[in-house]
DNA sequence: GATCAATTAGGACAGTTGCCCTAATGATGT
DNA sequence: ACATCATTAGGGCAACTGTCCTAATTGATC
């Protein structure tokens, strides 16, 4: 959190005091003495909290928008591409540990606050739950994409939110390969793939 | 939250107020306010925020507990005691879409604050954990039963989560219904049931 | 009716919160 | 050297936080 502009620094820093400990837990003096500023400061950047907070959520917005870029431009195969989010849990497995899924999370909270930016939280969601849903599309499951889409995404909430109150890595493991699994039964045309649309 | 003494009302109230606005965003004033009676008197009952936090766990630990003992003697079939713990996404959906899992967002939150009721609060957790665990145990699936527990407990939590982002009952239901074709699938011996010690 | 403990109300405390204001500093171009 | 503008520091604001203290009130016991 050094370098780039003042501005810049503030959102690195309050992104991050926003992941650990929460938004509301989080006061502008954590973010300024994070940063190395001083208070007044602040307010020349960010006239308010819930500015700074929409400045976060459009930095994660963004930076998800570029790692999901990634994993499309690093293969075709959209069976890989949708293994690379599961394996979320596993990269990012310690910070998971400790605080938890932060889109998750932080849509919690903002539940619980009613703050008006829970809409725009839900959108990170929604930037995978998309991307998910066209890779499954890819595979052959247009009928059902979304539906498998939020399937994964209820996964690895479950296994991050479970994960963060055991701190059970062999758990997380196990799920992870369960996910997988999952995924190549949909991936194998031939046999009787699991569904959403069939079990109704 | 009327009758009852005034220290149990106290409770009742906190009890609410943490699962609706989360611990931290809930002040003495708020608790006070609700109950209807002063600040002063609070810490007559309580004499930290703490404390009253652990009263709050420990009531939603017995509740619990009595919740649990009621689907037992509900009926002997574990499959449908099972489905009475999938079903609770059904009965409380109202309040998980606004709210979230009031034992997962605890649990969070409190990781979050480095808390040191965390591990209370993950004995709720542990407390599902167990009673599921027994069921399917007494499924046959006594190898893995905790791993079959913690799996229905994941998806409980992720769909919570994805529940209050969303608030789309029909992905609840639809994933209720997945939740319940896969316990079928267990229960019937014949069928090469799901398992996670055959995917290792 | 008097005594005494349990309970309550209300005020006061030091510290923190988000927020605002102003003066000083910095750099920039002329 | 000067004027201009962006940036920063620091103090101060009222409101709120959890906590504590004391005085009043209640209710039961003798």
């Amino acid at each position: 959190m050094q370098d780039g502009k003042t501005a810049d620094r503030i959102v690195d820093c309050a992104d991050d005091l926003f992941y650990r400990q929460g938004f509301e837990a989080t006061s502008f003096a954590d973010i300024a003495a994070a940063v190395g500023i001083s208070r007044g400061n602040f307010y020349y950047h960010y006239k308010a909290k819930d500015d700074l907070l929409e400045a976060v959520i459009a930095r994660r917005m963004a930076n998800m928008t570029a790692m999901l870029r990634d994993w499309e431009s690093a293969g075709d195969d959209p069976a890989e591409r949708i293994r690379s989010f599961i394996d979320i849990l596993i990269r990012n497995r310690d910070k998971i540990e400790q605080y938890g899924c932060p889109v998750g999370s932080l849509s919690t909270e903002l539940a619980k606050l009613n703050h008006t930016a829970q809409d725009e939280a839900a959108r990170i969601f929604t930037l995978f739950r998309v991307w998910l849903r066209r890779q499954f599309e890819k595979l052959g499951r247009a009928s059902d994409a979304d539906a498998l889409a939020m399937h994964l995404l209820m996964r690895s909430q479950g296994v991050a939110t479970l994960s963060a109150a055991y701190r059970d890595a062999a758990f997380v493991e196990r799920e992870v390969t369960s996910m997988c699994a999952w995924l190549s039964a949909i991936t194998e045309p031939g046999a009787s793939a699991p569904s959403f649309t069939q079990q109704h």
